[in-house]
This record gives structure tokens, sequence and C-alpha cells, in this order.
DNA sequence: CGCGAGCTTGACGTTGTTCAACTAGAGTGG
DNA sequence: CCACTCTAGTTGAACAACGTCAAGCTCGCG
């Protein structure tokens, strides 16, 4: 990481042959349409955001956030997948989120001591950039509309959280098998076939169990005719059953 | 509730009685240095803040905000103990904070549609301000330095529940007791004997788990000189061995 | 004194983990 | 092309953690 040259990954040449490096790039980046914490920035106020910002590649299994460490970045993916999860007691993992091309995330360092909350780690190749928090943290004071953007983020991610909680401790293994397999279907791959490059560890961290448990949760699904799988797709046969195990615990 | 007449707790006459009432009650409430979020505002927008708000009696057991439903007002607690809980699936709550005096509280619905993520009920009796949250937004925009302190709010809850998270998705009960254990003596009573008016059942809701296993770790806990008990008094004479506990999970 | 709500204890059943064995598939080298 | 290896996935049996249910207890209060 750091010494492969950067790529601008519209017009495909090394950062610095590409003049309109920040045009073809960054701003197209954030003004996609899914990326709404950044719509409210002129275009002044998105150079100077991204001006010295890092672009950088990581492969599969790289670490991009550590937590507990001090960094004063914030991340935007442009490709890949990336998993955002605390390395909690006794090595036990709980993945909280995963994220994907123009999602943004501060590492819950902002505004506190830059102290990462999360570890974040590539899981396909992935592409981002390091913006340094700094300039948000000034762009957050001098752009309203930004700030209010930057707290709504904030906001839902609480809410996210709350749900996560409640979702991880109050329901049976069912339940959060099929919290995670919609949570795949509906907010990570949008398609119901879906592939997705997680092993199952990784999905049982999510689940709040075991790789073990999670595999025969998985089977007992396959035989109620609930969902199909093959290695790492899966298709979701009875949505509405997979709504009620999920709503019922 | 709300056929209390309004008193002024530091003047103690009624709202109309009391000429000098914003600045006997509520200035001096969020002058507290407990109340950072509201240190950088100016006597006037604080005047604006708290005009037209409603300062409200709850006796124990009512409900002052109720999850999913809509509201647009945000919480200050003037005078005693309030819990913060999501009702989640089949019947169970999870207690996610206390709250009291000089705490305040959005209920998540901030810029959210002002749907309430909590239900926050009176533990003791509690004397309440509820302000009008159009007022908040309104300063947010105008006071830079308030909107960081909003801000840094909402991060830091963030950053409290995932730690919520981890230790009641990844602890073993005497680890889940000994948190809740010590979170009630540093961060609500500040006191090593302390006496706290909740039930076995809300600490069991506060700790992820029944009102009988809660109590067996406890006399566990008792048996091994760790901490006394008589009521809802405790006291923890082995700290060293209760942290010890919490972090190994 | 008796009532009732909350607290405590014990026996038992369920949920979920651990550990070990086995399987499938992908890469490697002869 | 065929062993060989390595990793991830799967399955089963034993076990531990935790919940459920029922009974008994305590203590404040009328």
């Amino acid at each position: 990481m750091g010494n492969i040259p950067e790529i601008c990954v519209n017009c495909v040449k090394e950062k610095d042959e590409c003049g309109k490096h920040l045009d073809c790039c960054c701003k197209n980046c954030f003004r996609l349409e899914d990326s709404y914490i950044f719509k409210h920035l002129t275009n002044i106020e998105l150079d100077y955001l991204v001006e010295g910002k890092q672009q950088i590649q990581y492969k599969p299994g790289e670490t991009i956030i550590k937590q507990n460490t001090s960094s004063t970045y914030v991340v935007c993916v442009r490709e890949g997948l990336a998993k955002v999860y605390v390395e909690g007691v006794k090595g036990k993992n709980s993945v909280v989120r995963l994220i994907k091309k123009s999602d943004f995330i501060t590492g819950g360092g902002l505004f506190n001591g830059n102290i990462q909350q999360f570890t974040i780690s590539a899981v396909t190749p992935v592409i981002c950039c390091l913006i340094d928090s700094a300039k948000l943290v000034k762009l957050f004071s001098e752009n309203n509309e930004f700030a209010v953007e930057l707290l709504r983020h904030h906001i839902k991610q609480n809410s996210n959280l709350v749900n996560k909680l409640v979702n991880l401790t109050q329901k049976y293994m069912p339940g959060r098998v099929a919290d995670t397999l919609l949570y795949l279907k509906n907010e990570i791959c949008y398609s119901n076939p879906f592939s997705i490059p997680l092993t199952r560890q990784d999905l049982a961290d999510m689940s709040n169990m075991t790789k073990e448990s999670f595999v025969r949760i998985l089977q007992e699904f396959k035989v109620s005719g609930l969902i199909k799988t093959k290695g790492n797709s899966f298709e979701i046969t009875d949505e509405k059953a997979l709504i009620s195990i999920s709503r019922n615990g």
C-alpha cells in the first residue's frame, strides 16, 4: 500500500498525467447521488476539501484504519467493499457495517481526540480517499447545510447502532441470520441472487454468533425452502418468511 | 402530568409568580458546568431557546417520551432520574442509559422525521423541560460553536452505543453485571456505597439478562467479597477485581 | 396481622458454543 | 495428470451458558 501509483479511476491515468484530476475524480465522486453528505458543498469548497487528499489502494485483508490508533483523516470509498468492525474482548469481532462505493466513514474519531473507534479492513480490492479531518471540521464551521448533513449522518449512524443493539441482543439466532441476509440483499448488493465475498466467519461476526452456528441456521433455512446457497452466492426465495423470522426474533 | 402547577425549582414559586423565571431557572440550569452543550449560547440565544418551553413534572413510572411516536421537542432533565430504553422484540426492553440533572436527550428524532428512537420514563419524580426542537435546529445554524457541541454530543453517544454493543454481545454475565455496577457508581451516583432506585428488572434490562440471572451473579459477587448489597444499596468493596471481570468478559 | 410487590433460590430445559472430525475446492509442484 | 497441501466450509456430539418456571422469602404498608 502507498507505493502503488495513484490511478485516476475515471480517466485511468496516473495522477501526475491527469491535469483535470480533481474534476474527473473527486467531483464526480462527491456529486454522486448516494454521496448526500457532500451535496451542499460548492466547487471551491470541494477543491479545498480534496486538496492534498491521498488516494490509496488496498489489497483484500489489508487494514485501512486500525481501532484505538489516532488518525486525522476520514475515509471515502471509491471502489470495492470494506468491513467496519470492533475488536472486542476475548478475540471476538463485531462487524458493525459494510461500506462500499461513495460511503463515507469518520471512524468515530471526529471531535473525539481522533481515536478510532473501529477497525476498517478491505474485503475486495479497495480504492479510497483519505481526507484530512481538520478540513472537514473547517467546512463544518463555514457551510451550514454541510454541517446539517454531517450531523444527520451521525444521527443516522446512531439509529443504526440502536437497531443493531436490539437485533443482536434480543433475537434468537434465526432472527439474527435473517437480519444479516436481508441487510446484504437490500443495503449492500441490491439484487436477489446476490454474491458477497465474505467468509462464513465474517457473516457470523455480523450476526453475533460462531461460524458453526451460522452455517447450521443457513442449513435450516435451506431445507425449509427459504433460501438457496452455493458458496458465496445466496438467493432469498421466501422473503416474507425471512422478514417474519427477523421481526419475531 | 401537566396539571401539576409549574414550579420554579430555584425560587420555589409557581411560574406565574416568578417574574425572573427564565433567569432563575433555565439560565442557571444551562450554565451548569455539566451542561456543556449549551455553554456557547449567548444570553439572547438562551432566551430564544427557552421561550415557550414547557416545564413538566412526572411521577415515577410515567412515560416522558414514547418510542416510535413523533414529537417535536427535546428533553432537559432538571431534577430526578429517568431511564432511556428501547422496547424491542418479544416484550424485552434494553435500557440504553440513565439520565439525570442537566442531562440532555434528543430521543433520536432530531433531523430524523422526529420519530423517537427510545422510550424515556421517570424512575424518581422528574422535573424536566421540553424544548421545541425547531429552535435547537435554528441555533444549530446560527451558532457554530453550539453546532460543534451538538455534533460532539452525538458522536459521544455513538461511542457509548458501540461500547454497549460490545459489552452486551461479547461478555458473559459476570462481565455485564460488573459493567452495570461500575456504570452506576462512576457515572450516575458518583459515590461508593451508592443507592439507586431501580428494580432488579431494570438492572437486568441494562445488562441484557433476566432478573433471576442478575440476582444470581450479584450473589456470586457477594460471596466472593467483591460487593455488599442491601436492597437498593450497593457497595463495591473490590473495585479492581470488578474492573478485571469487566475487562476480561 | 395479613397482604402484596419485588426479591431470591432451586430444578430443569433450551440456546448456543466448543472441539474434533470430516469434506470440498483451489492452488502447487513433480 | 495426479498426489499433496492448505484453507474454508460443514457436520456431529458433548458441554456450558443462560432462561424459564415455580416456590419461598422479605419487607413495607394498610
